[in-house]
DNA sequence: CCTGATTAGTCACTTTCTTGACTATGATGA
DNA sequence: TCATCATAGTCAAGAAAGTGACTAATCAGG
């Protein structure tokens, strides 16, 4: 039997991904953003960096989400009426959304995936013109490392005057930390492999007669 | 304007991604297994390692894919008639197939995107209970260093007697070497990541009174 | 005064993915 | 000999995700 065939096995388990993520980010936003809560706007940004190195979401999928969860009770939204802007829904999570959170925790996590056009692009490379992915790769390379700054800044804002260590022990909410540690690290291997690519293709110069 | 609002911009892009990823899995396939192209059957096993570093797709879906694709006169399939087992049909990327895949590495890459259950989970860490936890990441972590001894084989299968920089100048096909290299760097990282944040957690004991 | 950016969303449609079957045959192991 | 594994697929329903367009107010700059 193969993998794809693991019928009647993880039954009740309940997929609905974003979700999750989406109660997960809510959580930050949750005391320290002041106002106790983030609208889907603020969501969205917030999705956009430190999220983005596990979840992608369009905020058209935040919106609907929240929708939803709303519907469901495990967030709750209060209507803030502005004057200088249009009026806006703060949500929080739950009771319930917290408990749901829980069970997702406790539950088996699926497989990460990852997709990537630039890696199937490196898999054809043998048999494709290499010039326009060589740009390609250094572009990803200067796009990483413009992300491994702005993690670094996120992190020394995390931690305060703490030094890593020592805010690992003691900092309070030091989920997003590791995972933006993550990211950094991710986008580091990023800018090696981008420019490590590129060098090796640029010295094999153009593809030999293929076929 | 935002990010989402990028109307009217990215047009003929022609998404359809997963067909790209079957070309250039199939490339591989066609020549070196010998009786040149792969059956579906043998694209499933070929994505499971190495193509799983960039893309993750079932089986059901590559069949899919492939039906298409062959409607579309981008990949050639022939019936090969076997005794000891069933039937197949073996695919190997046409001209026109080549064709589309140059242009679609031509094309600007769209991010590379990733979807990571046990990052949501570390990222909401500071509020549900971490022993199933951490449990799960420390069976990342032994699952990854699994891994990356098969990508240690498998490099080492792909490069025979050279050794890396000699194989990366002279050898042929080196675009599955460049990407397998990206996985191993990948599980390194996962292997780290997912035994530092264990213990961190394990250090943190239990979550204190929540909200 | 007009343009464009920012905040704050909503709606409808399409594509893609996942899930859970079901069909065959031969080989291998207990 | 019986069970299971490996090969080699196919099908259909439903859930999830992605795309493109649209509304509306305010503010900042030229």
């Amino acid at each position: 039997m193969m993998m794809w065939e693991r019928t009647t096995e993880g039954k009740g388990a309940a997929s609905m991904a974003l979700r999750h993520a989406v109660l997960a980010a809510l959580l930050v936003g949750d005391g320290s953003g002041g106002d106790g809560g983030y609208s889907g706007y603020q969501l969205a940004k917030a999705f956009d960096i430190g999220v983005a190195n596990f979840w992608h979401a369009l905020p058209q999928q935040l919106y609907a989400e929240l929708t939803k969860l709303e519907k469901e009770g495990l967030v709750a939204g209060r209507q803030v009426v502005q004057e200088t802007r249009p009026n806006k829904r703060l949500f929080r999570v739950t009771e319930a959304g917290l408990a749901e959170l829980a069970a997702f925790t406790a539950a088996p996590s699926k497989p990460s995936f990852i997709r990537d056009d630039l890696m199937v692009k490196v898999q054809a490379a043998d048999s494709v013109d290499t010039g326009p992915l060589i740009e390609q790769l250094e572009e990803r390379a200067s796009v990483a490392e413009a992300k491994i700054e702005l993690f670094g800044k996120l992190l020394r804002k995390m931690r305060g005057e703490l030094d890593e260590e020592e805010f690992l022990r003691r900092g309070d909410r030091i989920g997003p930390y590791l995972t933006c540690l993550r990211g950094l690290a991710l986008e580091r291997e990023n800018r090696e492999w981008g420019l490590r690519v590129a060098a090796v293709l640029r010295a094999r110069g153009p593809v030999r007669a293929e076929r």
